[in-house]
DNA sequence: ATGAAAGCGCTAACAT
DNA sequence: ATGTTAGCGCTTTCAT
């Protein structure tokens, strides 16, 4: 690699200085058409790249972003990563991915480079509170904006969806075709998205007037594991449940494996509703009814919040709703009559 | 936020001069211990962050590394950027991911951002030859290192599995347990990675003395839909296959979804074998047979070599190649012979 | 419309 | 062991 070309290189061929060459680069209408047009061509014909730290120390500005997940394995966040990346090149900002890894320390290190100017601002999807960072978070007006978790008590800008409302119309779905003995396999309590989507599980069973066995809400933990874990659990019971809601997508698929290695035919015994819908969700056997959420878009719109308060704009008062949808596939049935072994299958 | 803390100022706060603050800070024994100490001290104190920007300017690195993609959202990248993140993370490298969409344009500016000192090295992981770049990816020397894919002709050092020899012994697999029209779903021709695994169907069908009708050999392009096509299209013909090696899960997943839908089971009627071992590959129904790469290796091995040649290293001159395994599970089974129905399921 | 000069915050060569 | 000086490449007053 020869030596880079500089705005000084520049500027001597053309005779000029370098401010104007600067200028010129930048289509500052103070410099004349011409020289403008001199300057590109020059620019170009030596490959002419700036360099970013340079600009950035003058600037104060990084032109970069961090996008902060719980686990970067986790292959939910990967349409976000592509709405974010895209509305984030269209503004000219690179994306740094973080990998919290639940850990509050890496949380911490993630706002570290906010300050040492790595990113202008960062997209926070862990729902974790920072420990030395976490006056900062509470006073708010920090480039942050909280995606799909929540930093409770936080004067952080969030965006998010309706968990609770989410929650109560998948297991909605489950009463309106017959269901009444619905059980429930939480996520990683007590996280606020884990215990929203109880509650709207709750809510649900308690408006349409059905009890709630101790034994029905199961604790899990968002793992594969923590699903096959749950449907041993249940399907052991005295009276097992004929309809169950996941937290999440992995469990429920966890859970049906474990059901039809116990001989449980889903949705032919019991039905399960997951939440996520994940990649290729649909092409599971049977596909999986589940809570889709606008992944991409959510990626879009956390960008944008941001951009509007690097710009300086206002963070919004209250939470962004994003709107979800129920994606009724084959994992559910209306409920067998004992009388009627076939009904529904 | 409140001014940031310079060296500057901790400089003052001691009476010492900017210089030997920088030194301290960077443990250089040629300050003295006690000087050291209070010098980190003082800068704990203030919360002193050092300035990125400024700093690499001065010493005209970034301490990041690029990871370009063919497509953030293929879940397969996901473990092999744990990989790097985690090894770039311990060498004090960030990592900015890149999402180059199969475009060459996209390719390029990844490229770019090389030379314009946003990162300090590549791993490429699209097996696209840029088009401006093309001549500097010729000539090698360049801070990159390939993962996964080939660009043939560059003297860019390559980290690679097997695909041929993988894709034989998936082959070899299908033979061993009796099956002899054995079909193949490729991916994108004439891409290296495709075309390697085509060759290794091929090989282990010609070693096997099998006969290899043109029809058993259907273009797909790693998508879902290309393997529900090809099943379409394998299931119609006059003597249809007994198996099907997938060049890549997505395929395989497609295809199966697709028998199922028309009637045939899976294993019972026709064998499947996938690649690439995907996320939750092993809780579909059932099982899915697969060529499994140790992902987060191949992350970590990448960096390791990038970080080699930052650090001066030579870059290896013949490829890295890591093993794959074969992964035995549910979509493969003995072929049933016509008198037996019920073998082998 | 252009130029001269200053300085962002840091590190490294060269003193002492 | 510490200080002085210079400069990385850029942008932005302030002048003309």
């Amino acid at each position: 690699m020869t030596r880079r070309t500089r705005i000084k290189d520049i500027a001597e061929r053309l005779g000029l200085s370098p401010a104007t060459v600067s200028r010129a680069l930048a289509e500052s209408p103070l410099v004349a058409k011409e020289t403008r047009d001199r300057v590109r061509e020059v620019a170009d014909e030596l490959h002419y790249r700036p360099n970013v730290s340079a600009r950035n120390l003058r600037t104060k500005r990084s032109m970069a972003v961090l996008m902060v997940v719980r686990d970067v394995v986790n292959p939910f966040y990967l349409e976000i990563l592509k709405g974010v990346e895209a509305t984030a090149r269209a503004a000219g900002y690179a994306v740094l991915m973080g990998n919290a890894e639940n850990d509050p320390d890496r949380e911490d290190e993630y706002f570290d480079m906010l300050y040492d100017g790595h990113a202008d601002g960062m997209i926070l999807m862990t729902g974790k509170w920072p420990r030395r960072h976490r006056n900062a978070v509470e006073a708010g007006g920090l480039p942050v904006v909280v995606a799909l978790e929540m930093i409770e008590g936080s004067r952080l800008p969030h965006l998010q969806i309706d968990n609770e409302g989410a929650a109560a119309e998948a297991v909605r779905h489950l009463i309106e075709i017959g269901h009444t003995r619905i059980a429930h396999v939480t996520g990683p309590l007590p996280e606020v998205m884990s215990v929203k989507r109880m509650a709207g599980y709750i809510r649900a069973m308690k408006e349409a007037g059905l009890t709630l066995p101790d034994d029905y809400v199961v604790k899990g933990n968002f793992s594969l594991h923590s699903g096959m874990a749950a449907a041993r659990f249940l399907m052991a019971l005295e009276e097992p449940p004929t309809a169950l809601f996941a937290a999440n997508d992995e469990m429920a698929l966890g859970a049906i494996h474990e059901m039809r290695a116990l001989g449980f035919d889903v949705p032919g015994d019991i039905s399960v509703v997951g939440f996520d819908n994940l990649f290729l969700s649909d092409v599971f056997y049977p596909p999986l009814t589940t809570v889709a959420q606008p992944r991409a878009e959510i990626g879009r719109r956390a960008m944008t919040l941001l951009l509007d308060i690097l710009a300086g704009g206002p963070p919004p008062a209250e939470p962004v709703i994003v709107p979800t949808s129920l994606k009724i596939r084959g994992t559910t049935a209306p409920l067998k009559t004992r009388t009627d072994q076939k009904q529904g299958v």
